[in-house]
RNA sequence: GGGAGUUUAGCUCAGCUGGUUCAGAGCAUCUGCCUUACAAGCAGAGGGUCGGGGGUUCGAACCCCUCAACUCCCA
């Protein structure tokens, strides 16, 4: 069978994604092994899969990988999220292309077409996640709004309002005018933005031409005014005590009132106070009394109360209004200014802060436990510099406010009674209450019209996805809670986590996860965060068919320090698939070799693999290659597990590839690779075979297509024995000495290589090598590999110096290959020359140290020792060079 | 306005409690090679006052102070 030069991984990613699903590998039922849980952050249904998915998911993927290689019974539950907002708003948007309006439609009606919408696209992004080889347990896909997650949200309503921790109330709440609903604190993205500051006066009330000049950057709240507040301190405004101001257009009389938390410096001191349209004006409306007109309506205008302008959008008339007052004389200047605005995060709307009856959830009872068990790392936080961030925002943490006015979602389960004397009557339960509570009647009783949260259902999801609010005794949440580890994104740690904490606490007593690992965000090379919006993030399947599932993997995985921002680059993955490229070819090259045939090794003194045959010369360089290479690996495999383990990944995964690339291809293969023509020993083949075997386990998890087709390449396999499921290398013991040894053997050897290089001299050609030592001083582990490695003729050992050879160091032996033609004695003088300065220069740093009595008497004694070793290797050193410099001098 | 973080090679990042010849890795760049696994490759090379300034110390990328730039969170 002809095997093709490069790896072509389109076919081979969907056969094995299919087949391990198939085989039930991604299955997790409960057993006696030890579970490795990780719950997807489940993706909007809304949602396309970006960089920010791919990212996450790939860690996910890795570490359940890996868990299940470690022999443990891991489960990785997807699902999807149903985005009250922006589904809504997407479904909205549908019916309008079709013609119909969501007001002139019931909200069963309504319901329907977002469950459809939901059928035909919701399932879109967790296809996406296939091809990337996400190993989920497909059979345990959740959606945050199916019927039993659902209940639970319910039934979680009802309990903490039944604990006093849910409440109904006016508040200011953020509003959103686009979605039409209020949203918590966290759905406000605050951004700095060029706006103008207006400079309008006043009149004082019964004066005649008494004025006075607040500053403002939203004028068209002037209707709602219903207070000017000054400082107590302020000279400028002393004058005023007791008297009224006239609010300008609607001519309203408001009081002047004093109070401390003005800014005297901000503006000109005075603030007009609008207590229904901003929540500092609010406040001090409730301390003086001052009256709070709602001035604009929920979908962004001008509402009745306003009188002027009714009906018209609030920007739209802060144009208006600003050449109305100026008509009137009373706009004294404008200035440019920049000032932070709320945005919705979904919709993208500038926030309304607005008096409404909403919901909330109580915080500080529920904060205290997640706050605590976090600092006492209970959950530990990955990066921890997170830790300060999150108990910043516990300790300062306002309460939920969980209503929206919205269809698509969990509908309050909260009854009111329409009978004019019942309207203070809340009804709190699951099922519609037969009859209302106070005046008994049937027929009068309503259900809220309103919503909550998304992220109500999702500060759940790790208990709902195992039903442990319905039946919290059952065995899946027994087994698998608290789940292991979270990934996710830091921007939603107020969002989710905290409240995740809070809710595990809350109804399992248990955190909800021992690990959150933070992933930073994506950005593009300038830095941007990847969006939909700026169109800067590269399509996945694109990427994926451009590189491979593998090699996009691998891309995204090299460079995501974790909580840092990874700075995304094509190039990333295109090293990735040049990796696949190269672990492809080593396998050709392995899958080439010709095994030695019995008539080829004379005597028979062995058995193995069912035939006899001498083993393999200990002195060889292949058996050399194998001792060195045993340790390698082993302690390779300590470093990797180490970096995994402590979610150092991009760590983790660099060392594999050095150690696939550099170690195993370029030097292990090299060393044992027979000669063109020749066939390798049994043994060695066997041992390579295992080698590469234990480097496809170590790749699995971040390469895992690749490695499943080479893995059953490699031998002929059943049908369970796959890699997927394969234990992960078990690591050894190794010997340092032989791998440090091993090092100053390849410093001779790219010595050798460099001379032939700059000489000209081609490999075919054997060279002598001569070291200017006593024979049984230098270490001659590796001697059979620099004979093979830089067809090196005969290694030549003795103190003399010859004449007329090319010459080399490596640490403090000298290297000669005698060869007279073509050397540039003045070129290897000026050589010698800068490596004697360097090492004089080197040499009295180290004596500066020595003589300097307070090293000598502060310095710990092995660092003591070490500059004097440093002493003595570079005065040895020296002389050498000078010796040198001084015999081609003679010479020529 | 309050707080956190970052700043090391052209790019992305390592560098543990200050002390091995410590200034590193990968990528990119440059130079030679179509050598019988791989040009998606092989063999080499160059490249950094560790953001600036000051201090502590026998010794600082690392500790302290200060300034600057960038990022983020909260109000």
């Amino acid at each position: 069978m002809e095997i093709p030069k490069t790896y072509e991984p389109s076919a081979c990613e969907d056969k094995w994604y299919r087949f391990w699903n198939e085989n039930g590998f991604f299955r997790s039922v409960p057993d006696d092994r030890e579970p490795f849980t990780i719950v997807m952050p489940p993706p909007n249904v809304t949602g396309q899969l970006h960089m920010g998915h791919m990212l996450n998911h790939t860690i996910q993927d890795l570490l359940i990988r890996r868990a299940r290689m470690q022999g443990k019974n891991a489960c990785w539950v997807p699902g999807t999220d149903h985005a009250s907002i922006a589904t809504e708003a997407k479904v909205v948007a549908l019916l309008k292309e079709r013609g119909i309006n969501k007001q002139d439609i019931s909200r069963e009606k309504f319901l329907e077409y977002a469950w459809e919408w939901k059928e035909k696209y919701g399932g879109i992004i967790l296809d996406q996640l296939q091809k990337l080889g996400a190993s989920c347990d497909w059979e345990r896909t959740r959606f945050t709004l199916e019927e039993s997650l659902s209940d639970a949200v319910l039934d979680v309503f009802v309990d903490l309002y039944k604990k006093g921790l849910i409440y109904r109330g006016v508040r200011m709440v953020n509003w959103d005018p686009a979605g039409m609903t209020a949203l918590s604190d966290e759905e406000v993205v605050h951004k700095e933005v060029d706006s103008k500051l207006y400079f309008v006066k006043y009149k004082i009330e019964g004066s005649n031409d008494e004025w006075i000049t607040v500053a403002t950057t939203r004028p068209e709240t002037i209707l709602g005014d219903t207070g000017v507040c000054v400082h107590p301190n302020d000279p400028r405004y002393s004058s005023l005590k007791g008297k009224r101001a006239i609010i300008p257009i609607v001519n309203r009389s408001v009081p002047i009132i004093f109070d401390d938390y003005i800014d005297i410096e901000f503006g000109t001191g005075a603030l007009k106070v609008t207590p229904a349209h901003d929540i500092n004006d609010y406040n001090l409306g409730i301390k003086h009394n001052l009256e709070a007109i709602d001035t604009i309506a929920s979908n962004g205008t001008m509402s009745e109360a306003a009188q002027f302008y009714i009906g018209k959008d609030r920007f739209v008339v802060r144009d208006e209004i600003v050449k109305d007052l100026a008509r009137l004389g009373q706009v004294v200047k404008t200035e440019a200014i920049k000032n932070k605005v709320g945005y919705s995060q979904r919709t993208d709307a500038v926030i309304e802060p607005k008096l409404s009856l909403q919901w909330f959830v109580k915080m500080d009872g529920l904060a205290k436990p997640a706050l605590d068990h976090v600092m006492n790392d209970d959950v530990r936080l990955i990066p921890d510099k997170y830790k300060n961030t999150y108990r910043h925002w516990m300790e300062n943490v306002h309460d939920w406010c969980i209503s929206r006015q919205l269809w698509w979602g969990q509908r309050i389960p909260a009854w009111y009674c329409s009978c004019a004397e019942c309207h203070d009557v809340v009804m709190v339960q699951k099922d519609r209450p037969a009859k209302c509570v106070k005046c008994g009647c049937e027929k009068e009783v309503y259900q809220d019209e309103d919503v909550v949260d998304t992220w109500f259902s999702s500060w759940l999801w790790p208990i709902s996805v195992f039903d442990g609010f319905k039946n919290p005794k059952n065995t899946d949440i027994q087994y698998y809670y608290p789940t292991n580890v979270l990934v996710t994104g830091w921007d939603i740690i107020f969002f989710w986590v905290a409240r995740m904490v809070m809710a595990g606490y809350e109804y399992r007593n248990e955190k909800p996860f021992s690990e959150v690992y933070f992933t930073g965000m994506v950005r593009d090379k300038q830095g941007r965060k990847m969006s939909k919006q700026l169109g800067n993030s590269p399509d996945m399947l694109g990427l994926i068919s451009k590189f491979s599932a593998d090699g996009t993997r691998f891309g995204v995985l090299i460079s995501s320090p974790a909580g840092n921002d990874l700075l995304f680059d094509e190039m990333l993955c295109e090293q990735g698939r040049n990796f696949a490229n190269k672990i492809w070819n080593a396998f050709r090259l392995i899958n080439g070799w010709d095994i030695m045939v019995k008539e080829e090794y004379g005597d028979l003194v062995s058995w193995h693999l069912g035939i006899t045959y001498i083993p393999v010369d200990k002195n060889s360089p292949e058996q050399i290659a194998m001792n060195w290479f045993d340790s390698k690996l082993n302690s390779e495999l300590e470093i990797i597990n180490d970096h995994y383990n402590n979610f150092r990944i991009s760590e983790g995964l660099m060392s594999t590839y050095k150690l696939i690339w550099d170690d195993f291809c370029s030097r292990y293969l090299e060393m044992v690779k027979p000669e063109f023509g020749k066939t390798i020993h049994p043994d060695v083949f066997e041992k390579s075979v295992e080698y590469f075997e234990s480097l496809l386990k170590i790749l699995h998890p971040v390469m895992p297509f690749i490695t499943e087709e080479i893995w059953h390449l490699l031998k002929d396999r059943s049908d369970k024995d796959c890699i997927i499921v394969a234990s992960e290398p078990k690591g050894g013991k190794y010997n340092k000495e032989l791998l440090s040894s091993f090092e100053i053997s390849s410093e001779i050897i790219a010595g050798i290589r460099n001379i032939r290089k700059e000489k000209n001299i081609s490999y075919k050609e054997a060279l002598a090598l001569q070291v200017r030592v006593k024979e049984e001083n230098f270490d001659h582990t590796f001697d059979p590999i620099l004979k093979k490695m830089c067809n090196i003729s005969h290694l030549i050992f003795s103190e003399e110096k010859p004449d007329n050879a090319l010459t080399f160091r490596v640490n403090l032996f000298e290297f000669f290959i005698p060869f007279t033609a073509g050397i540039n004695i003045e070129k290897e003088i000026e050589k010698l020359q800068k490596d004697l300065i360097y090492n004089e220069g080197f040499l009295t740093s180290v004596q500066k140290k020595l003589t300097n009595e307070k090293f000598v008497n502060n310095a710990k004694p092995e660092v003591l020792e070490m500059e004097r070793k440093k002493q003595s290797d570079a005065e040895v050193k020296i002389k050498m060079i000078r010796e040198q410099i001084t015999q081609l001098t003679i010479n020529n």
